[in-house]
DNA sequence: TCACAAGTACACTGATCTGTAAAGTGGGAG
DNA sequence: CTCCCACTTTACAGATCAGTGTACTTGTGA
């Protein structure tokens, strides 16, 4: 079974060839369909490995749950770092880069993902189903945090009056038109908020 | 079994003594514990009738957790007219009547609910669960273009300039907070962004 | 060559899931 | 008095739930 290298609640395992393949399967059955709704047959069933290899692996579908969660920050986090990486915002002044930062997070959200954002926010998704103490709220509140954390360094280093409370204003309008995703099935919400962040940035 | 008198997806049907005893249960458990993790058995349990009853007035699980949301939304909505009506705000110009108005929707969702609202949104988290084709999806999606529309309303009647989008604004910030009501636990969010929101309609 | 890890195949447990069948009780209205 | 309605009890069907036991195969590295 594996086991987590670090304590950090975000830092997924490693995983083996069949584990990987499993926790793929898994991942987009619990974000499509819900976690509750999806058994632990269908998932190795459709990943054509066995339950007795999924079990060996993840001891519960609770821990996978958990490296689903983990899993699915660790990849949405790197993919945000390459594209932030990539913005070229060395000949703007301050205040400038930082909004074109934020925009690149929001962005983030309808661009990258795709179809596989049609439901909003996994996290969210999730935290409706699992009890209060289930250990992937852990993680899901520590991806939350991370989020508004990085917010409020872009803007604090954009040289912005209370960046925290900016930062806190704008996550707000963020998951609000993230969850709206997964209810409206578009994101034209997420482009309203794109529009609004900009002006509050501006 | 209960029927709609209505097409309106929002109103909920006639209810016998029974009936609104298994809802009541049905409701807190449905909001507190999520859909899938509630078997009708522990409904009928919970509830004192029999799961005979249950199917004889409600038809399915399914038809209940429309009428669930149905009714969440019919006493919700009911709470927050009162609510509104009970506002004195009529030796106040336009702009600060619609500020008040809309400040006392953000209210209502810390202060009435209270404890039964510790896991945030009713309607989002379900839609977490219910797969799209769900008939409960049309009951959420209704709801919260009331809310929108209502905004839109409090904030043309203010004569502000472009009500629609500033509704559109307050609604994202608000669905944010209350959504993270349901992760923190507590309503720091549902108060930073009623600070929020009341300077944006200043 | 030996050991071990990763994986397969498959039958199985006990609980829980939604939904149904059959038969009966108590009360109110025509 | 009878008929209907809301509701009850007990029993059950058929599927699916998470999780386990046992025995076998296959690749890898010391």
């Amino acid at each position: 079974m594996a086991t987590t290298t670090t304590e950090d609640p975000l830092t997924p395992p490693q995983l083996t060839a069949g584990a990987q393949r499993i926790l793929e399967t898994a991942a987009g059955l619990f974000y499509s369909r819900g976690i509750h709704a999806v058994g632990v047959d269908t998932i190795a069933d459709e990943s054509g490995r066995t339950k007795r290899t999924l079990y060996d692996r993840f001891g519960s579908k609770d821990a996978l749950v958990v490296t689903y969660l983990q899993v699915r920050h660790h990849t949405w986090w790197s993919r945000l770092e390459r594209r932030l990486a990539a913005l070229d915002v060395d000949d703007l002044d301050g205040r400038s880069a930082a909004r074109d930062r934020v925009l690149a997070i929001v962005d983030s959200y309808s661009l990258d993902a795709g179809a596989e954002a049609e439901r909003g926010c996994a996290f969210v998704n999730a935290a409706a189903e699992l009890p209060t103490d289930h250990p992937g709220r852990a993680v899901i509140r520590a991806h939350k945090a991370r989020v508004v954390d990085l917010l409020a360094g872009i803007l604090d280093n954009g040289g912005h009056p209370a960046p925290e409370a900016l930062a806190e204003h704008a996550f707000l309008i963020l998951e609000g038109a993230i969850v709206h995703r997964g209810l409206d099935g578009d994101d034209h919400r997420l482009q309203s908020a794109r529009a609004f962040i900009g002006d509050l940035l501006a």
